[in-house]
DNA sequence: CATGAATGAGGATTCATTCAT
DNA sequence: AATGAATGAATCCTCATTCAT
């Protein structure tokens, strides 16, 4: 490697895009060897197969953004600070790298519900603790909180999609305020 | 056909099944045909390929359920009454056929989104002319009516995921007040 | 059949045109019955297989053809008036049914070798018989016929080959006059 | 490759041959590589479709053949050494590799018509052109020169027809003066 | 580490043929 | 005789993976 980037680092940053662009089934071992500018052997020099790689670009950036997302929240006090810190959270999340954001969050759960590890940290589960905690304090009404999580993460993740579609066009950072506002009308029901 | 059931359907049943389960890419042929219990060439009686059949599954279900859920609003005056049953026919349309939803809705756009002909009429650009509509006629706060319409439907599409993956376990029917309640806060701003 | 038109006849029509045009291998039963306007069930009432359909094609038209190709010679006296009434007979069928000449005549030997019934009258055998006449009673010169026959047979089956590719313009009877003096000059040595 | 032996020529040796004696249509991927003694998908590293094999097979060899025909007879001076020099041209390819010659002649037309590049050089078109300015030189009599040059072509490629199903047991080189005389004849109308 | 030709199982598709109506 | 849906063997082709260099 004289450009300085690294093999495997070429891979991945390839891979994620074609996986996004194309899904995974439809992304072929050549696609992204050739856009990666090496050799078809070589991915298997970094990984074992083709389904490894495509697992291992998620676990391995799933469980980073959840311990995050995790760190975050318990820095701060109270359901509607922790709230409104992950919603900006995923916001910036998205407009700092929305092919890696897409490749978690927007791709059809059946593929990659697969690669999620029970013990890993998740991100879902993060949001429905933050809840459930806020219901237990009194802070927010008591309902299911699956249900109330899942309400205001498909309003985030929702609008996530349509800017990947570009039927909006502002940033999603540029969009936190509203979402986080409607985060939490919807969180106080 | 000594069962009554004319081919056709039973591929389509079939077919919409293990698209949803396994992803059109992953299923196959043979998966469909031997499920549907048919030779693989009887197939292509029906469809010239697996991509028209994926296709012509989406158009047909999509168009019919756009028609309906245009139908629907289109008898209703208000905003909030429109909304109202838009959200319920979504919540009814899920419980009848959670499969048929799950194809329509829940699965990577990027595959289905060629699928679209943009002539047809479109469950989400009817949500979106609703909430413009009720903008105009200053029953809710003006704002970007695709964001507002991506919010809503984030709240509805992401409680039916969760459904399907059984993290929640009401019907979505069972769920229609909370959600109509939610989708109208989310509308009012 | 209403319109008076035999279904045999019909399919034999329309397969000798698809044969010709697009090659035995590549017409399709399907291709055939459309053409003909039958189901393709019913090409099965009169042909066994789509391969007695182009055996018979040929054999039929091929011993039809030598028998009166073989009459014609016979009724004549002299080398010089067989060959001559052997070409214009040919032309004169070129003419007549082109699509039919070139099944018999222009078509990948290999593939039509098969075909040929060692006991049937063969055109290109009584041109050699023909020619091996002559050489016996000192009317031409002796040499192999087989030779002097594949000559004189590839002077008309090359024009006719041209003809079809619209090389020529000329009707292979408007040119038998040359083609006859040209067979007769390549007989003579 | 351990036998010395390049894949690519191995499969371009075999192919021809199986094109010729089967046809195009009939001699399978399967065929070809096991002959070959290589996997079906290796095909594919080289040619990208059963019919680019063909194609490519036909374009390489017919334009390389062409030119050299094309040289042959610009060397030369007087249209009777020209049409001499070609006909022995012809006869001593044939001889020299009789499977590429059927490849290149004697097949169906319609099925390589397609082939031939408009651009390229064409052997037949030179025969056409030699003999046009033959009569244009005062040499050979005014005649239509595609008919003349039909006839001289259907001379040759009917007697090496002939000679590939074993009606004729010389080889063409031996047949080569009587071939040019031949020629000449049908020149000389 | 890197290469890329070779592999071969598996997939989509074609099509001659059958058969119940 | 005619139909045309159904069949399934056979075909072309793809692509993840291996391995000799």
């Amino acid at each position: 490697m004289r450009d300085g980037t690294k093999t495997k680092e070429k891979i991945e940053r390839i891979a994620l895009r074609l996986f996004v662009e194309k899904g995974i089934a439809e992304a072929t071992i050549r696609d992204i060897s050739s856009a990666a500018g090496i050799a078809e052997g070589t991915m298997y020099r970094h990984y074992a197969s083709k389904e490894e790689l495509a697992r291992s670009l998620f676990s391995k950036n799933f469980a980073s953004f959840s311990r995050e997302f995790d760190r975050f929240q318990k820095e701060l006090s109270g359901t509607r600070k922790k709230i409104e810190a992950m919603v900006r959270h995923f916001c910036a999340f998205f407009d700092k790298d929305p092919i890696l954001f897409s490749y978690l969050f927007l791709h059809a759960r059946h593929t990659q519900a697969s690669f999620v590890e029970p013990k890993d940290p998740h991100a879902l589960n993060i949001l429905v603790k933050v809840i459930a905690d806020g219901m237990a304090g009194g802070e927010i009404p008591e309902r299911n909180p699956h249900l109330v999580a899942s309400m205001v993460a498909g309003v985030v993740l929702q609008v996530a999609t349509a800017r990947v579609y570009g039927e909006i066009n502002e940033s999603l950072v540029e969009l936190s305020d509203v979402l986080v506002v409607t985060a939490w009308k919807v969180v106080k029901g």
